[in-house]
DNA sequence: TAAAAATACTCCATAGGTATTTTAT
DNA sequence: ATAAAATACCTATGGAGTATTTTTA
């Protein structure tokens, strides 16, 4: 008995004939019948007392009618369900996001897609690259977006570049570095830096500069995974923040955080990405969230050929 | 989509290959890959990753497997049912009986039920034909049993007479025509007799034998459709109860009640039927249920022919 | 006699099988 | 190189149509 077949009985029990049910399941009489004698012969009840002026439901029929009416509507809610989650109306998505891009393009992005697409339910974790990757692997996550420098080259896993995000040092308005024309690097780093946790080649080149023997020598300050809170320490003592720009920028704007000149450091970015596991196809809503992420310029995503 | 469809993805998530995925519905591989290609083109997503190791539910794959399972599970469900409805294991049957079929087979009857059928609920509505024969046309209930020489005789109607059922007159022990060899129909009635309504040529009979001009004169010192009531009443004052032997077998065993031998009446006897809807097919519990009623010799359902 | 359900027959779309190729590890 | 999924190709069953007959009110 497939659903069809529950359909048509549905029909003659709610119109009470078969020609105008046979209308209402667009078939013809003759099929209708066929079909109602299989039924009753597969099931091994009669289902209908026919008579020329009218058809009704035998008891048996009465009972059937009833559950096969609610296995239809369940039936018709699974494919309301499957085109609602195809629209990104129905669906829960998880994804991860590293400090920066928390701190940057987050609240914007979810503030949109709650405008756009209040049916979904998104769950996303903010964490360092190393957890994120761990929920990604484990499939709690679909994607994460952190900065990908470190990120080992595994072949499981697909890494698209975002957009750079210059980076720089900051400090509070009056801070004794913020009136300078520039400033040093060993100057900055007396004052005590605070940031994010670094990715490796930005402590390499750092820790160069500034003449030590290892990059395991050079530490901040302050290394905390909540670039709000690094903004506040910030705000108030003479501490030096290293972040990239797009998550200071309305600070800058206020005039309540410096942007330090540093003479002699080459150009410091933070490299995110968006991380998915190759080969797995990703969600409705996570590819939508995915093509809203600021990309590298000429990157684009591939999928999987035929 | 049709179910098989979905049982299909469900298989394929479950065990995570289309080889054994293919094995668990029976089915070949290729066809098997065909229905899952079919239904990603018919729902418009990708359901399942594939990888030559391991095949993997997508989000949307999920998302629908899981809404799948339980649309299949109610499906079984629903089969289930049926087939419990079949074996009498599963429904809801009402019938009514008349006074006299109240008194004397139904209760064994329906404990025997409660013992057989523990899921089935039965509703028994009792009352006198007149009331029992609107109820059948409203279709309140299956089928009733009753006294059935009154019932008119509608073509709609299909009456299956069941075992004459002897009656006689009873008085309690002790009483003053109990101790009688035989006594006259006017004794009895100035007594007072006690009855449920009586039918219509029973009523000509005894009134004729009592010299009465018209059967409206004669009435019964009590009519009361509760036969365990009359026999109450009977058992505590000189009034004659006029009952079928089956509804007073055990106090005439047990000495409590005395049949009375009337001279010069003809043998009495309640005429019982089973009464359906002409053309209606019953419940298989309500068929039960007939067939194990008293049937007149000889008399045998008939069925609806081609 | 008329209206509706059942039957007779024909057809074809699709689900399924076997053999083979492609793909990915 | 191997194991699994995809494709190609063929077959047959069952679902659906038209024309007709049977039934019953």
């Amino acid at each position: 008995m497939d659903l069809k077949r529950w359909a048509h009985i549905v029909a003659v029990a709610d119109r009470r004939s078969f020609i105008r049910a046979a209308e209402q399941v667009h078939l013809s009489q003759p099929a209708l019948t066929r079909s109602i004698q299989a039924a009753e012969a597969e099931l091994g009840l009669q289902l209908f007392d026919r008579g020329t002026q009218d058809v009704a439901a035998t008891p048996a029929g009465e009972f059937i009618v009833a559950r096969a009416r609610q296995l239809l509507f369940d039936s018709r809610c699974l494919q309301r369900d499957v085109e609602l989650y195809r629209s990104r109306g129905l669906g829960d998505t998880a994804f991860g996001v590293g400090p920066f891009p928390a701190a940057t393009f987050l609240s914007p992005l979810l503030a949109a897609m709650r405008r756009e697409f209040p049916g979904i339910r998104l769950r996303v974790e903010i964490s360092n690259w190393q957890l994120l990757l761990k929920r990604l692997v484990e499939e709690d996550v679909e994607f994460f977006v952190a900065d990908t420098r470190d990120l080992p080259a595994d072949p499981g896993l697909q890494v698209r570049a975002l957009r750079h995000e210059p980076g720089h040092f900051y400090v509070r308005a009056g801070h004794p570095l913020a009136a300078r024309k520039s400033v040093t690097l060993p100057q900055v780093w007396t004052h005590g830096v605070l940031s994010v946790r670094l990715p490796a080649d930005v402590r390499a080149a750092v820790s160069r500069l500034l003449g030590l023997a290892s990059p395991d020598e050079l530490s901040p300050a302050l290394e905390c995974d909540d670039v709000e809170i690094l903004k506040k320490v910030t705000l108030s003592c003479d501490s030096v923040l290293a972040a990239p720009h797009a998550a200071v920028a309305r600070e800058v704007e206020a005039g309540t955080l410096h942007a330090l000149k540093v003479t002699g450091l080459p150009p410091l970015s933070a490299q995110m990405g968006v991380v998915t596991l190759r080969g797995r196809t990703p969600s409705p809503m996570a590819e939508l969230i995915m093509g809203r992420l600021p990309m590298a310029p000429g990157r684009a995503a591939r999928r999987r050929g035929a």
